[in-house]
DNA sequence: TAGAAGAAACCAACCGTATGGTATGTTACA
DNA sequence: TGTAACATACCATACGGTTGGTTTCTTCTA
């Protein structure tokens, strides 16, 4: 009998480690790192114990991508709750989730993401459209230039930190561009 | 007697075609499409073919890699040299670089580079050194808020592009960019 | 409340395929 | 006539996934 069927099952857990496993690899080896096995046992599992939970690779990174989804949407929220002006509530919210720097994790998910995206056509979709929906949902202009602006410079700036790139002056970079999601109209 | 043996032979035009169909692959169907056989057969050759020129698919990502970083260097210098301002001659070239819509091909090479960069450490790193050289060369302050932004706009706007979403109004996001490039320092 | 019975949670071994690369041959060019 | 430019056949490996088992948990019943 193998050691392992002695331990306590824990389906629950074991979803979670895979998932998180996945990200981990992925942010650390690129997403070709993300195999069944690799994640499987860096997960404390074999490829029979993923492929039980996730009936394909496929189905893992989708979960997780979703997962992701409703967190950054749950933080622009909870971050957004605050918001008493008009204009680009949901962009401000984005850079203060890019640039508040209290949970490391966060930008681990976010690169991952990223990773995950730019292989997989039906993926950067889903991104697209939630995207969209998150800006009709509070009511920011697609079209507006400064608040595009803004987001791009984000989204770089995640990019940059992905290739080890110091940002030089986070905090005064957060002013900056907070202040212009405000300013004109 | 095989039919492509009686073509006349041109490695160099076959090597051309090899860094393009590769180029090509990974835009549309991102890197994991970049495979010998599929590089080699958009190219009109076989494996034999593909792996007499490069030693290795490494080998030829690695061309591609350098090509671009050239062709971009050469891009950058032929527009920075009519450029007489004291600040941001790099970051104002970058620019233009992106938003000139002119060459659609340059956009495709841009994002094949990104692919490629986002899978392999090591091209992350000649990229970073590639652009702190730059910055060097044309004098630009590596902390330079304002022309950092305007950097990480760019690079997220090439993302945009990428994953299909229409930028609105580029020619006034182009204008605004450049012009903050230019105010204060 | 015991325990039987079934379902869920795993593991180990296997399979087909795709991939990067090698070895060896064949044709064209210099 | 040698060398560069290819093609063809082959090889080892890694991968995603399947199959068939073994163990633990849950649930239902007497």
């Amino acid at each position: 009998m193998s050691e392992a069927y002695k331990r306590a099952k824990a389906p629950q857990a074991v979803r979670r480690r895979l998932m998180d496993a996945a990200k981990r690899l992925a942010v650390e080896g690129g997403l070709s790192a993300i195999t069944v096995h690799a994640v499987a046992s860096a997960a404390g599992v074999t490829k029979g114990g993923f492929l039980h939970h996730y009936p394909s690779k496929q189905a893992l990174i989708d979960a997780i991508f979703e997962e992701v989804l409703e967190q950054l949407a749950s933080e622009i929220e909870h971050r957004a709750s605050n918001d008493r002006a008009a204009r680009g509530v949901f962009t401000r919210a984005y850079i203060d989730l890019a640039f508040g720097g209290d949970a490391p994790a966060t930008d681990e998910t976010w690169i991952a993401l990223s990773l995950l995206m730019l292989d997989d056509h039906a993926l950067r979709l889903k991104w697209t459209n939630w995207l969209s929906d998150q800006l009709a949902l509070y009511r920011e202009d697609p079209a507006d230039i400064e608040l595009n602006i803004a987001r791009f410079a984000i989204d770089g700036a995640w990019l940059a930190q992905y290739f080890g790139v110091p940002i030089p002056e986070r905090n005064k970079m957060h002013e900056i561009l907070t202040k212009r999601t405000l300013s004109a109209g």
